[in-house]
DNA sequence: CTGAAAGCGCTTACAG
DNA sequence: CTGAAAGCGCTTACAG
């Protein structure tokens, strides 16, 4: 069976025997058509199985309508669940979606965002490589088309960020803590000074010295890769001193969930001898024992958020440099790892 | 800051005093142009920062090398993770990819799928909406470009079909738990014969039937949405039974963990009491205790495999019908769930 | 080795 | 109310 190419408005007036641009107008129901005319077009139209390339307009108008997405990597919850959000957001407002992963590469990243912009796409929504050193290129495309960042995002890129409340939220789950009356509370982060990382340590911190705790550097504690395997093994580390915290705030579930794992081998009671917290509400968070105390990001509402100001800037572009940052909300999410009875 | 327009060939042409079709030919380095005049035009294109519009050379090409994704939910891990496969395979190949949503919804399906081929899509991967009844429509657009199933497929449509051996895994499953000792082997499956589930319980029947255990009704629990809370409570069934099961096959993790978590409340020893077995390897699976057996599937070999074949018919089309079904195989990973010491 | 011209499928200002 | 023509940016068969 060979596939049969689309009808094009050249058949259907060639059949009718009309002008192309008749029945064109006809089926955009342009108001100079006569009513006779559009049915016949239409019934026609239908008929033949009619569908109008939209490249060929797209290509007239120079607007393709499609809106492209990097993220490092689209098989994590958190990730896969602000595409969902974009690609609703999106479609709701007629516009398609073209996805790509960086894997954290710059290199990578830069290439993808160039294609992209030879692919014609309206606008770009990009989560940042780790290790964004290569501004530059990106700027360039700035120059061209409208980008918003999201969740990893950098302040070196003057554009529209969304993020959610990092600091807040990291403040929040500390101050949590806090009023459970614990007063050595441990926090695992990231070595590497990511945006993310550094503001739930501001949080921390924030929490801490608004309740008068001191700030220990022991209890400081940092990996370069956030892993379930490095949260346990930073958890030990923890144990195995001889004034142990009393509280462990991890700003990535999975690290949060290592750290329980930790403590379950060395029977130590949860949240009683050690509460914990996370940072993410995966779905893990859920099935680990004790349930993981910890910060729901709404992943959904930050995609919707981001796809919303990049039509914004697509439809009506201004001379403006836009770099405001819009936090959305998040909210701590008590389970048994914290609930003290 | 105003988005310039791209350069495009009549800019360069211009610059250069040279017509445009020299331009065209020196980029994509014609050998009738001489080197002296290619490297001119390369020069200034770089200077200017000329970058091709494939949206016009697709369009006058018909080819766009961007291909159609659709699935039900894109938030799902194996999901997600068959879409980096896909996506990663076809930017090896030079194709870019547009990803939908049917969120389980016939008729958003078939909407998805107009507006795809609609923008030119050369071709469609799509993982079917649960009760996917309007085939017809697929039908139709079958006939224009080539489509290939993966994971959630149908027999009724005539195309490629990229599968996970499910009987055969499911059968692995099962084996495994005989060869441990277990003769009363509960299954929790779907109540509506989706192709994965009716497969899944076909390799459960096939198990019993060879080792000569006989199949029990009772022991054959279904539930409409197989999900953790659904597990837990058909779990709860099995467990007030006066002979109880002495293991669980659940067609998928979360009824898997589901019935664990109902196990534990009753404290029943696993496996020694009752082993549990589940059906994905999605993370949950090492997060609970004990951490669970369940069959890899391999998502991202899926979506690579589905590209494969999907490229293949795109780039070379034959008249024959294609429908053949393609087979990836999985792997049983046991974990301490049915470990018996 | 280089150029003028046609054409991909569509929209739209201009004429009538 | 309808049509002929130009143009979006590119490639390529045809001429020279």
């Amino acid at each position: 069976m060979s596939k049969k190419r689309n009808t094009t408005l050249k058949e259907l007036s060639k059949e009718l025997s009309l002008s192309i641009s008749t029945v064109s107008r006809a089926l955009n129901d342009h108001p100079d058509i006569s009513l006779e005319t559009k049915e016949k077009v239409k019934k026609l139209a239908k008929q033949m199985n009619y569908v109008p390339n939209l490249f060929a307009r797209g290509f007239r108008s120079r607007e393709t309508h499609i809106l492209g997405v990097i993220v490092p990597n689209i098989s994590h919850l958190f990730t896969s669940t602000i595409i969902k959000g974009i690609i609703e957001e999106a479609e709701l407002r007629g516009y398609r979606v073209i996805i790509s992963e960086s894997n954290n590469d710059d290199t990578k990243q830069i290439e993808m965002l160039n294609t992209m912009t030879q692919f014609g796409v309206d606008g770009v929504l990009m989560s940042l490589a780790r290790k964004t050193k290569d501004v530059e290129e990106v700027l360039k495309v700035l120059n061209r088309i409208p980008i918003v960042l999201f969740d990893k995002v950098s302040s070196k890129i003057p554009c529209t960020q969304v993020v959610i409340n990092e600091e807040e939220a990291a403040f929040n789950a500390v101050e949590h803590l806090i009023e459970l009356g614990k007063k050595r509370i441990a926090i695992i982060k990231e070595t590497e000074n990511s945006y993310n990382s550094e503001k739930r340590f501001a949080g921390y911190l924030r929490a801490l010295n608004q309740y008068d705790i001191p700030v220990r550097d022991k209890l400081i504690l940092s990996t370069e890769d956030i892993s379930l395997g490095n949260g346990r093994r930073l958890a030990n580390i923890l144990i195995s001193m001889k004034k142990r915290p009393d509280a462990i705030f991890a700003i990535t579930d999975n690290a949060a969930i290592g750290a329980i794992k930790a403590l379950h081998k060395f029977k130590i009671k949860i949240p009683d001898e050690i509460a914990v917290v996370g940072f993410s509400n995966s779905i893990n968070s859920t099935i680990i024992s004790p349930a993981l105390t910890t910060v729901d990001q709404p992943g959904d509402k930050i995609g919707r958020t981001a796809v919303r100001f990049l039509i914004e800037e697509i439809v009506s572009p201004t001379n403006e440099v836009n770099t405001k940052t819009v936090e959305i909300k998040t909210s701590l999410i008590v389970r048994d790892s914290s609930l003290m009875v």
